[in-house]
DNA sequence: ACAACGTTTGGACAACTGTCAAGACAGGTC
DNA sequence: GACCTGTCTTGACAGTTGTCCAAACGTTGT
């Protein structure tokens, strides 16, 4: 043992979250495909053994990577959904944070998708990506109903219907940030936002 | 010259649509990431060496596979366009379409979104994928001009923006049918029809 | 029969992959 | 000092990958 027992986190947790920062980014650039556990090491400050030291197999560390990933990504508009004081704002604000994410976490959210698809042909990532769809779907649920909370109205459609569409435009933009021009960009971004903006109302009755 | 010129298709191009139907079935078992050329080879009637006679490359093997299966896909809702008589008629005979063609082409869909993915990361993909992409839209959006051409109303929502939200919702469902149980298959086929069938008036202004 | 040519095979190559193990390098304890 | 123990490096392994090439094959024309 490094100690009796650390402060918070024992050694061996942070190296684990230190790798998994290092996996995540490099999976962000070069996609699922194309990274291999030596190529996380370059992107690290170790070489490629240390891997293997504190991951017994690339599985276990891609769904660590995925759960640790999760933490910080399936809370990320509950601050909106809080502080909201009117059905406008929510909507305004909500549009404007899709679009944002995209702008300031873009490779992550390029690594999401690729890891999801993953799981359609890999059954040991079915798990972790299942779970961490669901908390997605959850995460916009809460947009949606103190949404309508708001407006005094109701819901027009349910949790996973709301999820699929908001998501496929979502992922359409994603798609055009990172293939298109890098002077279109910020064109894409504001597409989404008045989309969503235009969308929202539409979701009650 | 294998003659002076066949009939229709030279043999040479024969066998790389042969060779192409292997490699899109491979594909769409294995998934980009898993499939090599050997492995494409494996699963054709011949051995590693003749991919690299007719194809130059890995990269123009798939994009010829990509352009190989967009003839037959891009069309497939065009007849339920033409034939039908009525609003009601479209919308159900298309909600039911989107789903069987999941149950009846799943593994290709898969792969679409899996090169779709990859386009983000390896730019030789995304002259095509794009390619593609804008005629998947374009074959939605033909499906919803005529809906609302039947319905004689007017559209609430611009192409792009349809394209979008379908596209979501198929590529939900085609995950929860790629990873979800066997007996479960049915009913999420089941889900994406009704969901469909509801949405669509909701299109309509 | 021969030659020519398009086609196919099978093996070779270097580069890369995940995995593992032996040793070097700490830091602390006796 | 010696000793231990957790950490890290380095090199090795077997297997796979994309790519290339020399040889064999089969058909065709002469």
């Amino acid at each position: 043992m490094p100690a009796l027992s650390a402060p918070v986190a024992s050694k061996h947790d942070t190296r684990r979250d230190q790798l998994a920062e290092s996996a995540l980014t490099t999976l962000g650039q070069l996609g699922y495909a194309k990274t291999s556990l030596r190529e996380i090491a370059r992107h690290s400050p170790f070489t490629h053994g240390v891997v293997h030291y504190y991951f017994s197999d690339k599985e276990e560390l891609i769904t660590y990577c995925v759960r640790y990933y999760k933490r910080t990504c399936v809370t990320r508009y509950d601050e909106i959904v809080a502080t909201s004081t009117s059905a406008a704002e929510l909507q305004s604000r909500f549009a404007a944070k899709l679009a944002g994410t995209i702008r300031d976490e873009g490779p992550m959210h390029q690594l999401w998708y690729d890891l999801r698809n993953q799981s359609m042909f890999e059954p040991g990532l079915r798990e972790v990506v299942l779970e961490i769809d669901g908390q997605l779907e959850a995460m916009i649920w809460r947009v949606l109903t103190r949404y309508a909370e708001l407006a005094g109205r109701e819901l027009a459609l349910d949790s996973s219907t709301g999820y699929g569409m908001l998501d496929g435009l979502f992922a359409q933009t994603l798609l055009a940030w990172a293939t298109g021009p890098a002077a279109a960009r910020d064109d894409v971004l504001a597409v989404l936002t008045a989309r969503v903006d235009a969308l929202m109302p539409s979701l009650l009755r």
